[in-house]
DNA sequence: CGCTAATGTATCGTCGTGCGATATATCGAT
DNA sequence: ATCGATATATCGCACGACGATACATTAGCG
């Protein structure tokens, strides 16, 4: 039987979603099925949003104007190519300042039960 | 001018605040209104939860198990006291770890985005 | 050829929870 | 007396993650 990695609980994912997402297009224009897999596969299938959370997702973002997208039609799959804004990289390095803002306060918070977290690449 | 201090989105609480509460409790037994100051003071005013979140969410802990109450009404004020239950022992454990495990996933999926971020004291 | 699985996007209703507003009561300070 | 701090409680709203469902195309397989 296959080993079944416990997802991440739905509330821990609330408010961090966006951010993945834009870190993920700032990489390169990706379409929405292939953003969800990287998402999937870069987290260890810990973090692996259904199409009813992605697609809605994407047009909000896509509504706040931090990313634009571009259908393509040329090959047989209907695809829709999204692309992050000058806006969306703006909220990409605020929302990611956030987040180690409240990681850290959280550590801080916690005490004891937060181990020390591996050295990560800087900014 | 005071200076404002902004607070952490509220979507970025969601699934924490619950480990707060507990990680407060674990350290000593407390009554709402001191477990919100807490939080509130030790975040740097930026964790400050409304009674209209902190009563709810110790309901629910209570109704989980994860903590007890016992009114005390010798003083003039009335205070409901918690304390955290062996479950909830349990469930903080868990829940850190968690949390743990998603800090270092996010790190990973956010490259360039996170910080290095400080070394804390150990488990 | 027919079947199934993967690819690809979309929307709907439900559920949980953080929040502001509101209510109520006591106490100390002015 | 009046006001702010202390102390708990509940209500309705907003918002987003989710499973279910729908639909269309393509590739692989027997």
């Amino acid at each position: 039987m296959a080993k079944k990695v416990d997802k991440f609980e739905s509330d821990l994912l609330r408010g961090s979603l966006d951010l993945m997402v834009l870190a993920v297009l700032d990489q390169e224009d990706q379409y929405g099925y292939i953003i969800q897999k990287k998402i999937r596969e870069a987290s260890g299938e810990k973090v692996s949003m259904s199409a009813g959370t992605m697609y809605p997702l994407l047009h909000r973002l896509e509504g706040e104007k931090l990313i634009r997208s571009r259908w393509d039609d040329s090959t047989g799959r209907r695809r829709k190519w999204y692309a992050i804004t000058a806006a969306g990289r703006k909220r990409l390095t605020k929302q990611a300042n956030q987040w180690n803002q409240y990681v850290q306060c959280m550590a801080g918070l916690m005490q004891g039960y937060c181990k020390p977290i591996p050295k990560l690449g800087s900014n």
